[in-house]
DNA sequence: TTATATGCAAACGCTTTGCATCACG
DNA sequence: CGTGATGCAAAGCGTTTGCATATAA
């Protein structure tokens, strides 16, 4: 049920009440955040989490692939919450922060193709998209 | 000859001493850098130019496009210049911080069909891409 | 001449660290 | 039990802001 909880048992860390009380704060976002908005969730929520270990965690989930970093244009680090699958990217809303993941669909040659051309060797790309969930579409036309 | 100044006065801001030097600064430099590299450099180069100015025209220079700001794996904010053309994405060298410009080379088409397979209507996208430069192939090898 | 840009210093917000204590396994 | 995890508080670091002054155009 709580994968992000099995995650941390089966990479070997401890589970603790603190570390539960993240993944559940992670667990009801819908779009994206940032730690700090966690941590006055967690006040919010008159949850006992220190500062620091609210940090500590969202970088292990991150770790743990449970959560991706995003860079927002604004230059923001936000969080996701994702599956621990494989390789992937996100299209985020850039009204609700809401995000989908997709597939590579085509990357992979694109990216092959620019190492050739540059003549670097590339092993580590990130691809963020941003526009407008189904539900916003059109909100932001120039 | 110094197209970032040119850049400036031609969108009608003023061409300062002190943004002079921030445009040398960034000429010096050959791979990519954090606004705290330069505030450093321009100190050790005996140049009078506040923290605040610094900060001020590393965002102006952005906003001309001479300047591109890139989210480095680290989580680290960092810059490269860049000719101020049309749209294009960046690979840096993880060695030497190093980068060049590629174009979309199909970039564009994998776009469209995520927007289409998520539904999300996609407006802005920036593709990052770390790696090694040919002087530095092979130093990373897992 | 006058709006724009600068410099300074202080404030800010996010994040990390040192260290004593706690509790999972 | 013993080590990894926590909490606290303080420090760190990059960045921004308010405001009086200087200067490009």
């Amino acid at each position: 049920m709580d994968t992000a909880v099995n995650a941390v048992s089966d990479a070997g860390y401890r589970v603790t009440a603190p570390r539960r009380a993240v993944a559940d704060l992670i667990a009801s976002r819908t779009g994206h955040f940032t730690s700090s908005d966690l941590l006055e969730e967690a006040r919010a929520r008159q949850l006992r989490i220190g500062r620091a270990t609210l940090f500590r965690n969202v970088e292990l989930f991150v770790e743990l692939g449970a959560l991706e970093r995003l860079d927002l244009p604004s230059g923001e680090h936000a969080y996701v919450a994702c599956e621990p699958e494989q390789h992937h990217h996100h299209v985020v809303c850039r009204a609700c922060g809401r995000s989908a993941e997709v597939e590579d669909s085509g990357l992979q040659a694109v990216v092959a193709d620019i190492a050739q051309r540059s003549g670097y060797e590339i092993n580590v790309h990130r691809l963020e998209l941003f526009g407008y969930c189904p539900d916003h579409a059109g909100v932001g036309e120039t």
